[in-house]
RNA sequence: GCCCGAGUGGUGGAAUUGGUAGACACGAAGGACUUAAAAUCCUUUGGCCAUUGCGGUCGUGCCGGUUCGAGUCCGGCCUCGGGUACCA
């Protein structure tokens, strides 16, 4: 054994923990760098290798900051609150806490065994109360706050109140619910409860009846980023639309900031895009339409006011507030059935029928304030009551939705705008609606000839003048749910008084969460903490019974993780300042629309409180790719079907030397083959059917005046040869025995490898546990021992082995594809583990886990460990000044990993260290000179390897204090260049030149070279271009 | 449907600003060492043609364009992956 990765492992590791390597403090000595991952959620599973990718990556970095002279907080803690401890706990009893306790212990088990950084006094856990009484706390910040679209940030409710009381609400600018305008002194008349419902509408927490997603399986309800096609994300159950009484945080508030702050953060592209999708928002204006008979108004949200004149009819949602007095008695029972309709339908079954055309008419007419034309009103599940204002003025010309209602209905369609140069059509003619986003306005009153962006503003403008209309923004982005009817989750700091919510004191904080005799919701159907005894305040109020959701706990513990252990504060005041925000933010995508949003929501809060001292929380965020399952495929053979194609294919064609058909009759008999030239039966079967069928068919054949050959099928496994010859003997009319006496094959259960011919005709294929296969190779030893029935399996294999297919698929339990970490620390140590999950590819790429390539990494790591050892494996280093050739690979190393880590490059990283290794491996170096820099390089990637080389060398403190090596640009400069020389932009040949050496004189020593006259030959030469230091092109 | 992202050898991938396509690694084939195995080392390895050597030719999903020169830029298309979905 040359490197003991085991032992170096385990003492370095053990050494980190003991001297608290790498605990930090606020220092203001040197700059601060906050690396961070996301939140993870002890699973029951542990980590599987998708997991690390990120940490490892994040790791890597964080040392590497270090190395480069930062302040570096790298933290870890658990999610801990969630549903799966929670449904065990159901089904088991078993206190979540419990399950939690021991998913956690599991999991820094298996990550402390890579090797990982992290400064674990910093540990967080959002179900400790030492947490969680933050999470309350902050909760009830939300509740005491109210948002000023003034000011434009959040503000006490205290001086809402005193507003109120001074000049009522007229004058208050708020993001709030509708709520009616009322004076001081009606204010100052209102009662308690009143002012308190009045408050209500302003609290960015607060308490309303809405629609929610309710998950019957689940018990609960849940936000809309965890449900997702009508279903809940976590185990796929179906979604109800349901109205309750529900927390929310008014997170439509930050809408436009939430927006606008994407500007300035260092995130992807794509990522940013599904946030903007998300919050959605979109530009138009509101217009109010008369209606018909009648004083009432509807009101319209639409982002293309310009089309006005084109609307053909209006449509409403079905919930709609008004569908009842707008409905005339002549349709009253068209409306009442289709509202019936569409409200027994579940969330996935109205998504399903998305393309089916529905609606009914409500009678009434609705009247364009433009042109006076009457506009029939109807109502539609295709308009939602939950964005603008559930009404819609339709424009089937150009709008598609629209076009499919007014085709299914027979309703007008009138084109009003026309693209440049193309003239009108009839929209009778059309197979769907005309793209409007550019043009010219036509058919449309005063508006008719202007631009679709003039039109846009000049519609607005003269409906802002008629007091019918103003400019109106939008949003997609919904009030977040607070509340989940569960156990396993943060207890709301609120009791009720009078049926109204009041906060507690923060000196009551943290509210535990009680003890319950079960985590069921009670008869009654209340969430579970109605179970707990005596869950009141001393004064004798109720509690709040509800639980906060996953999202609470994790908005904010970032910045826990800077102040972790303060009693007094969330996070001080000089703890933030220092460490500000979280610099690098490395996990997955899939928090693109839940974690990602509330935390930047949660963050600008605090922010606007005076908290925290910048609005964005995370600067840089690197979504890392999800790691895929490489599935090993083994093909179980049919015997009948493999036997029957086998023998085919050597009888066909006269191959034997005679012609054979398939499925001989001969009278009321049928045999498998027959010969007619050769006179021969051949009948395939089972040996014990062959036993029985013996007799019979020898008599026949006898008879018929057949030679008859009965082969079993096992033969087909074992025997392929010995059926040849047998069958050519007969052919040629040697005597063969019809039947030959076996012992039965006891099991038909046959695999056959991959590349055997003909396999896709006879086989299936089935998924295999990948720890029995090796580069595609199975064990089958092992895969006889691997389930009860498959001890008697037997194999046709290729080259004497069994190859196995395989496919790239999601990882997971059922198809034996889950890699787990801790079998390839066993088998090649941590330091290989995280330099080959690195090398694997890019780290925000998806890519399948394969263990393939895995030895390539082990064996540079044992490499290295031999750069400082002899033949002997014993330490051999040369204090020797190392020369020039050893001091360019070196520097070129330094420039390159440093230049790699700095974009985030690791896998090109490790291919540089590879390239280093086996250069120096060549030179024969072992200069300390060399290897000492080498180490402190290589530690973030091995830092137990490096830990262990760097005692080697003689030093005492640990190689993760040390600083990066520089690198000299002297070192690594060439005096000549080998420039490939291409023709017509084909490389041809390369030559050898000085670096210096000037354009002319290269241009005129490459057209005198012997090689150059060959390729010119009878050409002319037009033109050269000279790229200094990269190429040269001739142009002939 | 809409919005993103990606298509390069048998495989993972490299080519950072338009400048030698296939670095590095795996796998495969052949060889050395060894009683043998493991480990290690050496050679070959994109396709086709040629092969005694020199070499030739095609080639980065497909079609076209810009350029002295395109994996990289532009236009159109195809396939796969992610997000989202009556959002007016």
């Amino acid at each position: 054994m040359d490197y003991n990765f085991k032992e170096v492992e385990n003492k370095w590791q053990a050494y980190w923990r003991r001297n608290k390597i790498y605990q930090v403090s606020v220092d203001h000595k040197k700059p601060k760098f906050y690396v961070l991952d996301m939140f993870p959620y002890p699973s029951g599973a542990g980590l599987h290798v998708g997991h690390p990718l990120g940490y490892i990556a994040s790791d890597i970095y964080a040392r590497y900051k270090r190395l480069k002279g930062f302040n570096v907080l790298h933290p870890m803690g658990y999610d801990a609150y969630g549903l799966p401890a929670e449904q065990y706990a159901i089904q088991t009893g078993t206190h979540p806490a419990i399950t939690t306790e021991k998913n956690i212990s599991r999991y820094r088990e298996q990550l402390d065994k890579i090797g990982f950084s992290f400064d674990w006094d910093r540990e967080v856990r959002t179900s400790d109360p030492d947490y969680y009484k933050w999470t309350q706390w902050t909760f009830i910040q939300l509740f005491n706050s109210w948002y000023n679209l003034k000011t434009n940030k959040a503000s006490r409710i205290a001086l809402l109140k005193a507003e109120f009381a001074l000049f009522g609400n007229g004058h208050i600018k708020a993001a709030c619910s509708e709520t009616p305008t009322f004076t001081a002194e009606e204010w100052v008349d209102m009662d308690e409860r009143q002012q308190q419902q009045i408050l209500m509408n302003y609290r960015l927490a607060y308490l309303a009846d809405t629609m929610v997603n309710w998950c019957p399986d689940l018990g609960t309800v849940l936000a809309n980023d965890e449900v997702s096609e009508g279903l809940s994300v976590r185990g796929g159950h179906r979604v109800e639309r349901k109205s309750m009484k529900q927390w929310l945080l008014r997170i439509t508030a930050y809408a436009d900031r939430l927006l606008d702050g994407l500007d300035t953060i260092d995130w992807s592209e794509s990522l940013k895009d599904i946030q903007r999708n998300w919050i959605g928002r979109s530009e138009g204006g509101s217009m109010l339409f008369a209606v018909e008979g009648s004083t009432e108004t509807i009101e319209v949200f639409t982002t293309r006011p310009d089309t006005i004149f084109g609307a053909t009819f209006m449509v409403l949602a079905p919930e709609h507030e008004r569908v009842k007095t707008l409905t005339t008695s002549s349709q009253q029972a068209e409306i009442d059935r289709y509202i019936q309709r569409t409200k027994n339908r579940s969330e996935r079954e109205r998504m399903a029928e998305v393309k089916k055309v529905s609606g009914a008419f409500t009678g009434s007419y609705a009247i364009n304030p433009f042109n006076g034309e009457k506009l029939p009103v109807w109502i539609a599940d295709y308009v939602l009551m939950g964005y603008g204002t559930g009404a819609i003025m339709a424009v089937p010309a150009h709008d598609s939705r629209d076009f499919a209602f007014a085709r299914h209905f027979n309703l007008p369609i009138i084109q009003v705008v026309s693209r440049k140069g193309e003239s009108p059509s009839d929209p009778a003619g059309w197979e769907e609606s005309y793209d409007s986003k550019e043009g010219v306005l036509i058919n449309a009153g005063f508006i008719t000839g202007l631009s679709v962006k003039e039109a846009i503003s000049k519609v607005i403008d003269a409906a802002t003048e008629k007091g019918i209309g103003t400019k109106r923004i939008n949003y997609r982005l919904r009030d977040a749910i607070f509340s989940r009817q569960r156990y396993w989750g943060e207890p709301f700091p609120i009791y009720y008084k009078d049926g109204m919510p009041y906060v507690l004191d923060e000196k009551m904080l943290p509210l535990e969460l009680p003890k319950v005799d079960a985590y069921l919701p009670t008869e009654t159907g209340e969430p579970p903490l109605a179970r707990a005894i005596n869950w009141n305040t001393a004064e004798g109020y109720p509690i709040e019974t509800n639980t906060m959701p996953g999202f609470a706990g994790s908005s904010g513990y970032y910045l826990r993780y800077m102040d972790p252990k303060n009693k007094a504060e969330y996070f001080s005041k000089e703890a933030n300042d220092y460490w500000q925000q979280v610099d690098l933010y490395i996990g997955g995508a899939e928090h693109a629309t839940g974690h990602l949003i509330y935390a930047r929501f949660w963050n600008m809060f605090l922010f606007d409180l005076g908290l925290a001292c910048k609005p964005e929380p995370f600067q840089k965020l690197i979504n890392q790719g999800m790691i895929q399952g490489r599935s090993s495929l083994v093909y179980r053979v049919n015997v009948e079907k493999m036997a029957e194609y086998l023998l085919w294919e050597e009888l066909r064609d006269g191959k034997m030397g005679v012609s054979f058909v398939r499925d001989f009759r001969d009278g009321h008999r049928k045999f498998d083959f027959f010969s007619p030239e050769a006179r021969l039966v051949i009948e395939v079967k089972r040996q014990h059917s062959l036993e029985k069928l013996a007799h019979p068919y020898e008599a026949y054949c006898q008879k018929k005046g057949y030679k008859l050959l009965l082969i079993p099928l096992r033969d087909f496994i074992d025997e392929m040869d010995g059926i040849r010859t047998r069958i050519s003997d007969a052919v040629k009319g040697k005597p063969v025995k019809a039947f030959i006496e076996k012992e039965s094959l006891k099991s038909y259960l046959a695999f056959v490898s991959k590349n055997y011919p003909g396999r896709e005709q006879f086989s299936d294929p089935l998924h295999v546990d990948i720890s029995l296969v090796h580069n595609d190779i199975l064990d089958t030893e092992a895969f006889r021992q691997w389930q009860p029935h498959l001890a008697e399996a037997v194999f046709i294999l290729e080259n004497d082995k069994y190859v196995c297919g395989w496919e790239v698929e999601k990882m997971s339990k059922s198809k034996y594809n889950v890699q787990n970490p801790d079998e390839l620390i066993d088998r090649y140590g941590a330091d290989t583990l995280r330099m080959y999950e690195m090398f694997l590819g890019p780290l925000e790429q998806s890519k399948p886990w394969d263990t393939q390539g895995i030895e390539g990494v082990f064996r540079f790591i044992r490499k290295f460990w031999r750069l400082f050892h002899n033949e002997n494996n014993e330490l051999n280093i040369s204090d020797d000044k190392a020369g020039k050739a050893e001091l360019k690979v070196l520097h070129r190393t330094i420039r390159k990993v440093e230049e790699d880590n700095e974009r985030f490059s690791f896998n090109t990283a490790v291919s540089a260290f590879m390239i280093c290794v086996n250069e120096l491996t060549d030179l024969k170096c072992n200069k300390r000179e060399v290897l000492e820099p080498l180490t402190i390089l290589l530690s973030p990637f091995a830092p137990h390897l490096a830990e262990e080389m760097w005692s080697l060398l003689g030093h005492f403190q640990s190689v993760v204090l040390q600083s990066f090596p520089a690198w000299d640009e002297e070192m690594m400069t060439e005096n000549t260049f080998s420039y490939p020389v291409s023709f017509n932009g084909k490389t041809r040949f390369r030559i050898e030149l000085p670096v210096g050496m000037d354009i002319k004189a290269i241009e005129e020593t490459t057209l005198a070279t012997e090689e150059c006259k060959k390729w010119t030959e009878g050409k002319q030469v037009k033109k050269i271009i000279v790229v200094p230091q990269r190429i040269i092109n001739i142009v002939v």
